[in-house]
DNA sequence: CCGGTGGCGCATGTATACATAAGATGGCCA
DNA sequence: TGGCCATCTTATGTATACATGCGCCACCGG
């Protein structure tokens, strides 16, 4: 019914559009969402409006308030420095479980065939971004699928959805290509040296190495904090921030 | 206004009542929940079902189903170790913070009361299984907040939220008296090497030990689990398993 | 002037009627 | 006899009216 978000009913749309407002900083963290105005703004009743309320709860993007209600989520800088290290943490646990049970072939055939586009994309004169953003998620998609666990899988993605943890942040604030290009190869040697870690059943240094590459991450996002809002400013992954 | 459950709204009873029986095994994993009828049965109407049920995803012991609807998660025993290993590698992460970034005083100070409080427990003659349960969990909150990383401490608490990765569970299935103790006297001189440990700032030796810590729960698990139903016939954190 | 108390208003809680879409079912036709 | 289509059932989606409960503010009494 609805071409422009390909959804059909009020709650899917009012839940994307709350989402969005909330990841670009419209709707800053300690936010009180009622019920009431919502529904209103959107022309819609309130139950489609708690529907959505629910589900970016479950989202972690919004908390219950004490005696009802609910509150948009604050997160400090120490939290996205702190959720960075957990992905490293966790990924880890994949590229370790991998190494120690055995990944799947076809999985790291296809980590293979990743790998060699991700080495076309940053190879070329002009780095395409969508596409190595892609091929990057993919990698990591691959890295928790390895682990053969679904539990762990499903806590990666968790962590993973919030918009500063994911593995392609901060990916569209390098402004200068050389240093684009010397950061996504050493991340490629990083990614090279973890699966063959995994292939060697080398399960330590495959969790160390998976912990240090989500610790370029975070060394990334310090820089940027480092550097206030001369770089912060447009780095859309850090709109929701709370200071 | 209702004094058994001490809650007021029949959304928060229905919850109650709901999670007591998905935990309980009385509906098992991939059991749909219907709006009607759980309505009819409990005899409110269908707003409040479904209040409750989003927060039962929360809780991530429902999942919501494609097209709508909600399905009770299954879990498979896989799933109960690798979560109990998942709780020692954020634990383990929770000690390693707390000996990087030195822990707080007062934490560590009350953590030793903690200690000294199971050691009255254990040495009794006919240990005390509650007083026990709530020193043990006391232990492991103090861990994971003396991380100093709120995002850790939100994830540990969820990921222990599930009945069977809280760190007291398995405790009410022991029989014979020696093995109990004998097994919570080796807990307990685990728990003595985390914080000597932090306090000595070995951040390396602090994460291993709580890793291993957890290990131990996950080998009570296997044994239980080995003995098919012998043992894990009345296992009350195991009702909810699938097979 | 201060403290308590009453009421009022707002936000969530609840019930219910109606809309809609997807799946089950039965019959009909090839 | 098998497959397809219409229809009907059923479960969720949505709107809306009413209930409830809590907090705030003002007013009154000391």
């Amino acid at each position: 019914m609805d071409a422009q978000t390909g959804t059909s009913t009020h709650a899917q749309r009012a839940l994307i559009t709350l989402r969005q407002r909330i990841l670009s900083g419209q709707l800053p963290g300690g936010t009180r969402l009622f019920e009431v105005a919502l529904a209103e703004e959107l022309a819609i009743s309130r139950t489609p409006i708690r529907a959505a309320l629910s589900q970016l709860a479950e989202e972690t993007l919004l908390e219950r308030a004490k005696g009802g209600g609910f509150v948009v989520r604050s997160f400090k800088l120490a939290d996205v420095v702190d959720t960075i290290d957990l992905r490293g943490v966790l990924e880890g646990t994949a590229a370790r479980y991998a190494a120690e049970r055995g990944a799947d072939a076809a999985l790291l055939e296809r980590a293979h065939v990743v790998l060699r586009g991700i080495d076309a994309v940053v190879s070329d004169q002009s780095i395409d971004m969508d596409a190595y953003s892609a091929l990057n998620s993919e990698f990591h998609l691959l890295l928790a699928h390895m682990s053969g666990s679904d539990i762990l899988q499903r806590e990666i993605a968790r962590v993973t959805a919030l918009p500063f943890a994911s593995p392609s942040a901060f990916l569209d604030d390098h402004t200068r290509i050389d240093t684009l290009q010397k950061t996504l190869g050493a991340a490629q040697d990083q990614h090279r040296a973890i699966i063959d870690a995994i292939e060697h059943r080398e399960s330590g240094r495959a969790e160390s190495l998976a912990r240090e590459h989500a610790r370029a991450a975070r060394r990334n996002v310090e820089y940027l904090l480092s550097h206030e809002a001369a770089l912060r400013e447009g780095v859309a992954s850090l709109a929701l921030l709370s200071n």
